[in-house]
DNA sequence: ACAACCGGGACAACCCGTTGCT
DNA sequence: AGCAACGGGTTGTCCCGGTTGT
């Protein structure tokens, strides 16, 4: 890898944190500066601008997420169990000081939806990615008979995504992970109910 | 109502809505000008400060709602009733141009929860009376064996504040209502299972 | 005395005040809406403007230095006892609150010189008085043989003025009287060099 | 001596030159850009504020004050030799454009006392630095028997600063040398009657 | 070629003295 | 006499290039 590159990398890395904490447009140069420990000079080097910086570092992050599901997909056949691993997967992931900020898709596309086009376009992609793969397992899993084919796969993938959207940012806004476990709960429960045998 | 009052309400009016939809960073002073139609002496000489008129205008946001929550409950007596209810006002809510920008609370957390600590703590404040009006309605439910005495109050409001914000960000996201209808759907069925079957 | 009159007599008092502490510009119309405690609009009736309000702060402040002299003159005779009256009068003025700011000739000329051509004017207006009465003495005792004929009533008047202020100055500076106190000791043994005996 | 240096260095040296005429709180950063050649955020690149940068040019005038002084006082042996240098370079100073404002210590004594506690402070630290200078060289003449043992070094300082501080002030009134020539010829006698008769 | 420096200028929030209208 | 609106002024921050140096 060249230099050029791992700076780059580097770069990305360590603005993705940033930007997941503070926001798109809650992030300034100094900032970004204090966090590569390059200077501003440095940046514009590897970026052309702030924003695509930001569609870099949003992409990072969102393949490092996607990388961990792929992971975590390893080797779970039944649609049931790749369900779970779904969840599980979502909420350990906030254990990661990477995503201390909160999930990145649901702040960008809070921040962006009436702002940032260019980034709501990156978010609804992302989204789009996330929730086909919930909606293909539960299609498999009808297709194994495994789940009950009066679900609308679509419908369980907005459940899921929704819930443990929703409760990432009540955690996040007390401060504790009291909620993140409630919802896993019931998330886990609920995943029971998608199942055919009674 | 004099007329100071009269304007502060304007101003607070137009605030409301355009902080939801701009978030509090990204509202200048120049767009509440051009939303109340005051310059900004005008303004200044109601609010101390822009976070002063932030949290008058979070205030009468989360009031409205409290406000239609109030009124969606009049008359309802069984716990089931009460929250159904508190869903489709949740819902319906978002038909209002007000609420046009997203759910203030979830935009308002998303925002807060890293930089700005004053809205953070109002949110806070605003977030633990919802749980609580829903939490309540479940004991009372409980107490009338209406619903499951295993069920955990905390943990059934969680799950239902949760699915609504995390789909009214992902409907925002998508610029339609399908993620709403669908998160809706589930939730009315969802509220079905916390029921003492007959 | 008529209430209006009341008013702005008031209004000038503390006026006056407020301006030799902050200086012209220092001083906001908030600052004097809080000394007077009336609001701006109440200010605005009997001012034209903050410079109105300033010219006549000013000439309160100098007349009720000329007073204070005129008073202390009374009944001295020779010119050592006048000029020491002088003297004595400008450092227990500066005891009275309403010189708490400092000399208002000194902080005025201190800030006008190169900014307020209007307030510069009457500074040296003032100033011009100041001076004239310390010659007059010094020739009124040239012409009773009871000071040195070959005094300079001039310069006498711009040593005795110059140490005083410069005193005062330091003293300011410093908050303590240490330095007005050195300054009177030597401006009396200067007094009596100026006196023909041996 | 590196760009940065160097622009820093002029920007001091400009802004010296204004602070001292308008003082502090009259002069606006557009002043500044006008007299710098600089927009605000090249000045901005080299000073964290306006009032780090008035500190700056305080203390530049300051010390090429001091310069003038130690360049005065070399090759003066005697006390009373000294004490003339001094006296003279005060008054030459003042023919410098850069002092067109007048005198740094008092312009800045005055304008700060009551208004702005940082400059006040480093006005306090210069005026002991030129106070201890008067009274070193007077301690000095009188270990040498040159000066009269019964004077008060302190008290000496104190009169010859004075003197010459007020003088300076009512000279930019009027706008002409006549009070500067008057306190000059009236300090050079004064320091005469502080010599041992011979 | 890449990092840094440094200047620019638009814009941020906020405060100012002032004026009509009530 | 006071309230409410004004609009230009304040300091300070923003993101971003052109140039310089390594």
């Amino acid at each position: 890898m060249s230099k050029a590159a791992l700076t780059r990398s580097h770069i990305i890395q360590q603005a993705a944190g940033v930007f997941n904490r503070l926001g798109y447009a809650g992030t300034s140069m100094a900032d970004l500066m204090a966090a590569t420990g390059l200077k501003k000079g440095g940046i514009y080097n590897h970026f052309a601008s702030k924003d695509d910086l930001a569609f870099a570092a949003f992409d990072y992050l969102f393949d490092w997420m996607q990388q961990r599901y792929s992971e975590a997909l390893q080797g779970r056949l039944s649609a049931r169990d790749r369900l779970i691993a779904v969840v599980e997967t979502a909420y350990a992931s906030h254990e990661d000081p990477l995503l201390q900020g909160g999930c990145p898709l649901l702040n960008t596309a809070i921040e962006s939806d009436d702002t940032h086009a260019g980034l709501r376009q990156r978010v609804r992609v992302a989204m789009d990615r996330w929730r086909t793969m919930v909606a293909k397992i539960v299609r498999y899993g009808q297709k194994n008979d495994e789940l009950l084919a009066s679900l609308d796969p679509d419908e369980v993938a907005t459940v899921l995504i929704a819930t443990m959207e929703g409760s990432v940012m009540m955690s996040k806004l007390y401060g504790d992970r009291t909620h993140l476990i409630h919802a896993r709960n019931h998330l886990l429960r609920y995943i029971d109910t998608l199942c055919e045998t009674a």
